[in-house]
DNA sequence: ATATTTGTCAACCATCTGGTTAAACTTAAT
DNA sequence: ATTAAGTTTAACCAGATGGTTGACAAATAT
C-alpha cells in the first residue's frame, strides 16, 4: 500500500495546503476546509504534517522556491542589464499570470512574520544582489548607462513588475477594467515596463 | 454624561480596532485583543459597533479616506504631469513613513474580499482617473512627453511608490538591510523616484 | 501464516471565539 | 427623589477550531 499510495496523500494534502493558504492566508484558512479539499479526513493532515503551523511553512517553502529562481534570472546570469531587465519583466509576468495568487501570498506572510524570512536566507539559493550591483557598476563605467544605484534599480524593478498582481483590485476599480480588461492590461506591461525602465537607464 | 464620555469610548474602540486590525487583518484580529487595547470590557464593542465585521468596515473605511486624497493629489490638481508627479511623490512616501501599516492593511483586505472596493466606489471622492488622462493626452500633443498611455503611467506611478512599503520585509532580506538604513533607502526615493520616471516621459 | 508496521477514519476533546444577556451603574431631566 | 435613558460589566453560550485517540484495514516483513 506504500509507494503510489503515500505520495499521493501527501501530495494531495500540500495541493490541497496550498489552495487553501493562498487564497485565504494562514489565519483564514481552515484545517478541516483543507482536508474538504484535498478529498481525506482531517486526522491525516496531523499524521502526515504535525501541526497547521508546520504544513503552512511546507507551503510557503513551496510557494518561495516558486519565486526565487525567477529572482536569479535576473541577478545571476551574464546578459547585459538591458537583457536583463526585458527577460525577468517579460518571465516573471508570464509566469505570475499563471500563478496570481503567488505574490499576494507572499508577500502577505512576510508581512506578518517578519523574522520568517530570517531561515530562507540561510538557504542556498536565496537571492543575492553582488553579481547584480557589480553589473550595473560596469556598465555606467562603460558609460553605457546613466548614473544610478544598484538597489534603487533592483527594487524600482520589481515593483513595477510584482505591483501590478498585489494591487489588483485596486487598479480595476481605480481603471474601471474587469477581468478580461485587466488582464489585457498586464499582458501589455510584459515589454511596456521594460522599455519604459530601459529609457530611464540607457544612456543615449 | 453625553458628550466626552461617549466620544472618548467610541473612539478609542475605533483606534484600538485600527491598531490590532491593521497590524493582523480581519482574520487575525481577535475581538477580546482589542478590548484588552482599548482598556474596556468585550461586550462594549458590541455595544458601539454591533459586529466584527461592522467594526472591521469602520477602520476599513477609515483607512481608506486616507489614502483616497493621497490619489486624488496626483489626479486632479491642474499642475504638470512632471510636477503632479514629484509632488505626488514627496507627499505620499512622507505619508506613508507615517503610517506604515497603512499600505498593506489596504491591499492585504482588498485581496481577501475583492467585490468590497466596490462600495467604496460609489462614494463621492473615490479617486477618478479621467482629469490625468486629460492632462497626459494634451501634453504628449504639445510635444512635452513621450507617448504613453496614461494608465500604464498611473501604475507605474503607484507601483514605485507603494511598493516599498508592501515588500518591506522581503525588500529588507535582499538588499541585508537593517531598520534604519530601510529607512533612509525610502528616504531617499522621495525624489529619486520621481526622478526616475520623470527621465523616462520627458520629451528632451 | 503471523506479526509488525503504516495508513485511514469516526468520534472525541479542550480551548477559543464572536456574540448575548441581565443586572448594575452613571448622568441628566423632571 | 424619581424616572428614564444611556453606559458598563461579569457571566454565559453555542459553535467553531486545532489537535488527539483508539480501532481497524492494508501492506510488508518474518
Amino acid at each position: 500500500m506504500k509507494k503510489e499510495k503515500e505520495a499521493t496523500t501527501e501530495q494531495q494534502i500540500l495541493d490541497a495546503a496550498k489552495n487553501v493558504f493562498q487564497s485565504k492566508g494562514m489565519d483564514g484558512a481552515r484545517m478541516q476546509e483543507i482536508a474538504d479539499v484535498a478529498g481525506i479526513n482531517k486526522a491525516m493532515l496531523h499524521y502526515y504534517y504535525r501541526s497547521k503551523q508546520l504544513l503552512f511553512e511546507a507551503v510557503f517553502r513551496n510557494a518561495f522556491s516558486l519565486l526565487a529562481p525567477q529572482l536569479n534570472i535576473i541577478l545571476n546570469d551574464d546578459s547585459s542589464i538591458e537583457d536583463k531587465i526585458r527577460s525577468f519583466t517579460l518571465n516573471y509576468t508570464t509566469f505570475m499570470m499563471k500563478h496570481p495568487y503567488l505574490p499576494n501570498f507572499i508577500i502577505q506572510e512576510l508581512n506578518r512574520n517578519e523574522n520568517f524570512i530570517l531561515k530562507l536566507k540561510e538557504n542556498e539559493g536565496f537571492p543575492n544582489l553582488e553579481k547584480f550591483k557589480a553589473k550595473v557598476a560596469t556598465e555606467i563605467n562603460q558609460g553605457l548607462l546613466n548614473p544610478i544605484d544598484a538597489e534603487q534599480l533592483f527594487v524600482n524593478i520589481l515593483a513595477l513588475n510584482i505591483f501590478p498582481f498585489l494591487g489588483k483590485p485596486l487598479i480595476k476599480a481605480l481603471t474601471n477594467k474587469d477581468e478580461r480588461t485587466y488582464k489585457e492590461f498586464v499582458e501589455r506591461r510584459k515589454t511596456e515596463v521594460a522599455d519604459f525602465i530601459i529609457n530611464t537607464i540607457k544612456r543615449s
